[in-house]
DNA sequence: AATGAATGAGCCTTCATTCAT
DNA sequence: CATGAATGAAGGCTCATTCAT
């Protein structure tokens, strides 16, 4: 990509990134077209070659983007939420919309990356699902586990939690109007439910 | 589309129904390619267009055939499993596999389906989409939900459920050779874990 | 390319390579466009790509088409013309003519080939070079060059020749009305000069 | 064009020249790019345009200038050599390695001038190849052509002698590193060679 | 009924040209 | 004066759809 992209107007950067973040998450790598960019972002056709050579050099950069921007929010988060296994995911979910303050569609842009099936599309793609998933294990390095029943198998837990929650995601999407509110709360009472349902009783 | 479809040999039917399953099922409606049928049916492409009109009309019918069927096994066995709610799951999820045998595609047609976002196709997706949740919910109508602990939210519980064995099946069909054996033991060691959180222990 | 182009009706085939040969040769690879042959032969954009996939497997067709042709036609003919290096010379370019009276463009391309620069269409274009390097080398194999004078090189003689030649052919296609008896007189008379020029007197 | 041209430093405006007529010499009028010439002269883009309109007027600048200068030398040169044929068109080729110390591709770009077939071009094209012939012509006028064998047409011999030094030269040119020592003895021994062939013996 | 040749709208990409800074 | 960001028309190519055979 042409560097002098950084040397735009803030404003127009962030036009640009969240047109094309926003086009991408929703239809995914090859369905995504330049000209619903060019309508979303306000800018013409030529200038998203001009800064970053091809379609697939627009994804790598936005997936690179977004992938950085989330996982310098969960480092910093996580800083704040060491301990409980539920209250660190919660977090997880509340950086999420954190995110979307500055790029509403970070978080479904990352959600439809774990998804993405197109062959050339996966040829950039595997370092950032990489690095998004250590930063998210990362959150959890301090957690304690030995408080779940015997039971629970750990993985099968996240699992459930991980598909789970990027299905209320997902939903909360899909009505053009994304409701923080609604979708905190959903979350919460989801957590609390499986966190009662997991730990043992004292 | 044209009724006459049904006059053709029963084996070219299922060719061209697994053959367009299959590649709706994997590329959604919009990136679906008749060619890609062509190949997976070893029929014209002129075929296609001759019984079913257009694209929407050939989903149109996959979606329709493929609730139909489905339904059709979730009645057969819904009248045999009526008591218990995980039960009933892992019976839901084993007509799956059993559907599996004639229309390998089904399953995952059917999760392709609910996910699927292109206008076009939603605008004849409604009523399979209700009708195949409508044969889901009548499975669970005899089913007994009052040993469930307090903490429970049945809708949720639901949802997750939902979530979770749908991202079991979508990554058992990701690499091309689905394994029903597999399959059907991590659905049944996820839902033994549910159901020893979930049930109150006498 | 699909071979399935060659049962189309010759008069269709020979349109389009005719077509995409008048292209070539007066624009050379990179300037052909795809429009000017769709205007050419009055076919459709899409079918150029349905026989040949891309501009490149369209242009290395048509190479091969060119120089197997010319070949052939150089072969029968060299079989009448052994004695006398003039004479051969004069019956290369007559074959042009003749060449032309099935495939207009072919002298044109020939020419047009070996001054290709574009390293996309290089890529093909070695193999056609050679081809028909030799097929015209041969022509002169049993030709008697010992009755030149002592002054004349023979390397520099057919450079001479050769560019002098061609340079009367890509005049005659200049406007758009070849008149072959204008290119043959144009010819005969300049060859006719040169041998009595180069040949000792007896 | 704007004459505020001529008012750039000398080694800026040779640096443009020289970027403009290398690429329009090498690529021909269309094919020639604004951001060759842009990595060539190290000169901004907008310039180009600021300068000379559009890419016609760019060519028409050099064309006009390629000419003029070659005709100055020509002129300088036709004073000196006045008598031989063979002579006169060595001193010509001669005075083509002259103008390429000072810009390296007139040659070059005057040889591909009159290959030029983009109709755009050649709307302004015409005075140029017309006085660069007349130029040459003049070169010419004091020279004695009594000595030549009978058989020797004139017209033709000249265009002979001028297609075939034109391929020598475009050869050279093909390698990036033009040779002049290998083009002038290229050239001496060819000439030699023709005119030996074509004088009378005495 | 069945085929696949044929079409053209739409997509990604290039490039001469414009214009704000 | 000088820059290069910005534009949009045009080119190569794909693909759903039509239609002659």
């Amino acid at each position: 990509m042409n560097e002098k992209f950084f040397e735009l107007k803030k404003e127009k950067q962030d036009r640009m990134i969240n047109g094309a973040m926003k086009v991408f998450a929703r239809n995914g790598y090859k369905r995504a077209s330049t000209d619903d960019m060019v309508k979303e972002a306000g800018v013409s056709k030529g200038l998203w070659f001009h800064y970053f050579g091809n379609k697939l050099g627009l994804y790598d950069f936005i997936a690179d983007y977004a992938v950085k921007y989330m996982n310098m929010e969960l480092m910093a988060m996580s800083n704040r939420h060491p301990e409980d296994y539920f209250e660190t995911t919660l977090a997880v979910e509340l950086t999420k919309l954190s995110v979307r303050k500055s790029y509403p569609y970070i978080p479904l842009f990352l959600s439809s990356m774990e998804r993405e099936k197109d062959e050339e599309a996966l040829t950039v793609l595997g370092e950032y699902k990489d690095a998004y998933r250590k930063a998210r294990l990362k959150a959890y390095e301090k957690v304690q586990m030995d408080n779940f029943r015997d039971v629970v198998s750990m993985e099968v837990l996240a699992r459930t939690l991980g598909l789970t929650l990027d299905g209320f995601l997902r939903e909360e999407y899909e009505e053009d109007n994304f409701s923080e509110e609604n979708y905190k709360q959903e979350v919460e009472s989801y957590l609390r439910m499986m966190s009662a349902l997991v730990e043992i009783e004292e």
